[in-house]
DNA sequence: TGTACATCAGTGAACGCGCGTTCACTGATGTAC
DNA sequence: TGTACATCAGTGAACGCGCGTTCACTGATGTAC
């Protein structure tokens, strides 16, 4: 049984938990029909085995982004397309994303990938700055909020999925406008 | 043994805990030195202990922001100050802002104290938008933005307590410019 | 005032459960001669 | 080609633990007569 196995069973089973301290090894294990302690051939712990799958969640948060970032044309579709790409990741793995941003374990071990993700949106920002599309400001507070933003905006549809929170698309579009001033006279 | 001795008991635990499945019954019950089933006898059941440690800090918030309003003068200084408040909550109870916003036991049983905080936000920005300190537009829309905005900021300070977020009070700022438009010319 | 009884907050033992982790093991595959 | 041995992914039993909830109970307090 390959290493990949258990990491996608993990993923799978915590998309549906969106808790990482309700993910039991002993399940992971019965998922993939294994023993139980044949998952420490692979992880030194329980704990290892959620990292793992976390990293895994970043990496591929942080290609959707880039992939939907290189289809812009000009930086603010740039920038929004990379924005777009976060939320539509979250709309479908909302559980993942629960544990991504909120697990305690993202909290002692931050991601490399999550990290480079706040990086490069912070780079689409200020390319708008660059080419006059927004105007000229600090790009680092700006990303800060706007990541305040989008987070908040998420963990809103995360937390209670059943309120009418009107659409995804035209709240980034204020954002961008609001907080990047995209759009904007220079 | 009174309810609200469980209820403290629990409050201060599940501050600590920061997850509502970390806490047990039996802890809490050994914490105000009563047998685990006595509990029974005022809570029909471990969520419904949950639930009534929720309820208890939507209220509380729902207070200092309701006593923070009422100290400002102008509209925007009482919109201000109950968005200040709110993040003075949460950052004297990260913990628990985290069960209130982030459990499941919220998603299924919204508190009521929480929605009328809603509410009461969405009145202060309209007050803002008649008294002419901010440009009109639509309240619900607006309110919505700047509640995203206010909980992403308060999650990503709650869930990565480390990082160097700058201070709350300026970016509060920055939201109520850029997102209500206070300030901005008529 | 004294006695019998009802009420009811609180108890402690017991249930069955799933958990993370350890340990000595098995049995197939590959290698050395 | 045949034999002895090493390697090592995977196993199953066992450990001790804390959990939510049930059940029949106790023992103090209050009430009725």
């Amino acid at each position: 049984v390959l290493r990949a196995e258990i990491v996608v069973a993990a993923f799978r089973m915590l998309d549906e938990l969106a808790d990482d301290e309700a993910l039991s090894l002993r399940a992971v294990a019965r998922e993939v029909s294994i023993a139980a302690t044949s998952v420490y051939l692979h992880f030194p712990d329980r704990d290892a085995l959620v990292q793992a799958v976390i990293e895994r969640c970043s990496e591929d948060m942080l290609d959707h982004a880039d992939r939907a970032g290189e289809n812009g044309k000009t930086p603010p579709d740039q920038l929004r397309g990379r924005v777009t790409a976060m939320a539509e990741w979250a709309h479908k793995h909302p559980g993942l994303y629960k544990v991504m941003h909120e697990s305690k374990l993202n909290r002692e071990h931050p991601s490399p990938a999550k990290i480079e993700l706040g990086n490069r949106l912070q780079a689409a920002v200020e390319r708008c700055m660059d080419s006059g599309d927004a105007p000229r400001d600090d790009p680092e507070t700006v990303t800060l909020d706007l990541r305040a933003a989008v987070q908040g905006m998420l963990s809103m549809r995360v937390n209670e999925p059943g309120a009418s929170w009107g659409s995804v698309a035209q709240q980034v579009e204020r954002f961008l406008v609001k907080i990047v001033g995209i759009g904007s006279a220079r």
